[in-house]
DNA sequence: CCTTGGCACTCACCGCGGGCGAGTGCCAGC
DNA sequence: GCTGGCACTCGCCCGCGGTGAGTGCCAAGG
């Protein structure tokens, strides 16, 4: 265990590191905050971080830096998420309330973060699962061509063509976009597969190939992963990551382009609250250098997507938590207004 | 006037700038090429290179690299488009026809051409006003609420959300749709203006409100520069920009972030036929240093986009446009299929 | 037992200077 | 107009020593 004034050297390494982005010294430590002890006694102090692993330095005699663990431990018990100013707050709330549908919504909202943490944003439109069916659309394209259209009650649109075998009757198709509608309208996308089970039952056996196709269309649009869209910005902030970053940055870059990554990367995260995944704590390996901050959020109590930033693992977490925090309250509000 | 042979040795600077990426001296080249003139000629002859503007030298006493000017004769005079090999093309239509629908065709496209190239790849969505239209749907969502869905023929689908000041009634609506469709299906989206625009004289006076702002908002949607989408990719490339590229890669990334400046960029380019836009020739500031090789595609004759690749001045123009042409010419023939 | 000042040691960083060599411009000769 | 020769330039590399921040250890004091 821990002395309490241990771990404020530990805060005030933390802090100074991120500030200047360089190894910190005993001295330099005593100076800068009130520790009331002198340099031999911080370094002691040091000396033990050191052995149990929350810092380390980059060669001899030379400063010290936190590890992953290091930043771990001051993340849990030594920062507190450190909340929004009253004009900020009010800045995010302008700037994300001139948005007109769900795209300009996640795009400002993308924006905003990557400029409020100038790091790399992450936004997850709400996810269809977890949403509420305002409406199904089938629209008859072609005889045998049958569009699907999905909307949310958050305001998200999801389109699919579809391709019947046998042509598919007008009047058909208006039976099941009733039968359908009654149905789900209302409900949660979650529940829909038992919902329309036994849908095809209700049909001509003429029409039944037909609605078996379009319902499984459906199914498949649904499915958990596929169905995950996300949008990201601020990638330019990339390049202020650190000084020897040709070889950081493009493993970054190159899992920031894989959907999949970031997808799973958020998926990770705890469904409620705030996740911190610090450094080698991230599964994937292009980002074992960085920091992932994200959080859910959703329109009422439950969270419908996830946003965060992924940041170097120096970083300002209490600042980054706060405005990450910030915006996922104020993108709620925005969904549950709409 | 440039005589034959001096245009011999700016290209073979070129061809050994772009694959060495170091300042090319007269011995070398001489060693490198068929000349058939010894160094001392070649001296000469890049002095007048030199004095025309075609190449510079980092330092005095360096070897020699090209300019913008110098590329642009290049690319203008002593290069060929590198057609594809015929695994190449069989790859590239493979990869592509795997795609399920238009986003997939655009995210396919944008992975092979960055992957190609080895650069980053822009792709722009058929233009909604240089596509025909396939279908307009009116959905009802709530009493003063209709959805708009605009379904062109290359698989383009566009939503949007509109709040009507009156309930719209069911019958008017279907009426509308009718009406609509029955005028614009199968003509250009360029051409919807002017055929709709006696379209509320048809109505009751109490619902002409109501087709007025659906009308409108359809317009709306088609406004040029508003209604272009694109996606891009390969953004990890650009790490193998140069060695001093921290300052090269950040505006080079904060102009990829800006949809508007792509789409001006790409709107810069001519309508048919290959576009190459070689640094400083870019209108973008930070693009100064990259050049951008862009080229229409479209399903029949007409282009409905644009797509193409950002990369550094320095780079294989032969190859680049080859690959560029070539995924142009296959996503037209996919989309023509579908 | 913890803290402290002192002290010797380490080692990355910086600036300097010389040698190297690729590359150049010029010139005289063919 | 081409060529070989030649002197010159200048960026790059490398080894050098000085500097200083930082460390670990130790003996003394509360």
């Amino acid at each position: 265990m821990l002395s309490e004034r241990r771990l404020e050297v530990l805060r005030a390494i933390v802090q100074d590191y991120v500030g200047t982005e360089e190894p910190v010294g005993s001295k330099a430590l005593t100076e800068r905050h009130r520790l009331g002890v002198s340099p031999a006694t911080v370094r002691n102090d040091m000396a033990a971080l050191e052995e149990e692993g929350y810092i380390a330095q980059p060669h001899t005699s030379a400063g010290r830096i936190p590890t992953d663990k290091g930043y771990r431990l001051f993340v849990d018990r030594l920062a507190a998420v450190k909340p929004m100013t009253a004009p900020e707050r009010r800045a995010i709330q302008n700037f994300l309330e001139g948005a007109v549908d769900l795209d300009d919504v996640v795009g400002r909202t993308v924006r905003l973060l990557a400029q409020l943490t100038r790091q790399v944003a992450v936004v997850q439109y709400p996810s269809l699962t977890r949403s509420t069916v305002r409406h199904v659309e089938l629209l008859s394209l072609a005889p045998a061509r049958v569009m699907l259209v999905l909307i949310t009650d958050t305001g998200r649109v999801e389109q699919r063509m579809i391709d019947c075998h046998a042509p598919f009757g007008e009047a058909s198709l208006a039976d099941l976009r009733a039968r359908l509608n009654s149905r789900v309208a209302g409900r949660r996308f979650a529940d829909v597969p038992q919902l329309v089970e036994d849908l095809p039952e209700a049909f001509d056996v003429e029409d039944r190939g037909s609605v078996s196709t379009v319902l499984s269309a459906l199914l498949e649009t649904l499915v958990e992963e596929r169905e995950e869209r996300l949008m990201i910005g601020g990638t330019a902030n990339l390049t202020r990551f650190g000084h020897d970053f040709p070889l950081t940055i493009r493993p970054v870059l190159e899992a920031l382009e894989e959907q999949v990554v970031l997808l799973r990367l958020l998926g990770e995260a705890k469904d409620s609250g705030m996740t911190v995944r610090i450094g080698h704590e991230n599964a994937h390996e292009g980002l074992n250098s960085t920091s992932v901050v994200s959080v859910g959020y959703g329109s009422g109590g439950e969270a419908v997507a996830k946003l965060g930033v992924v940041g170097p693992t120096r970083m300002d977490y209490p600042g980054t938590m706060g405005a990450v925090r910030a915006v996922a309250r104020y993108v709620g509000q925005i969904l549950a207004e709409s």
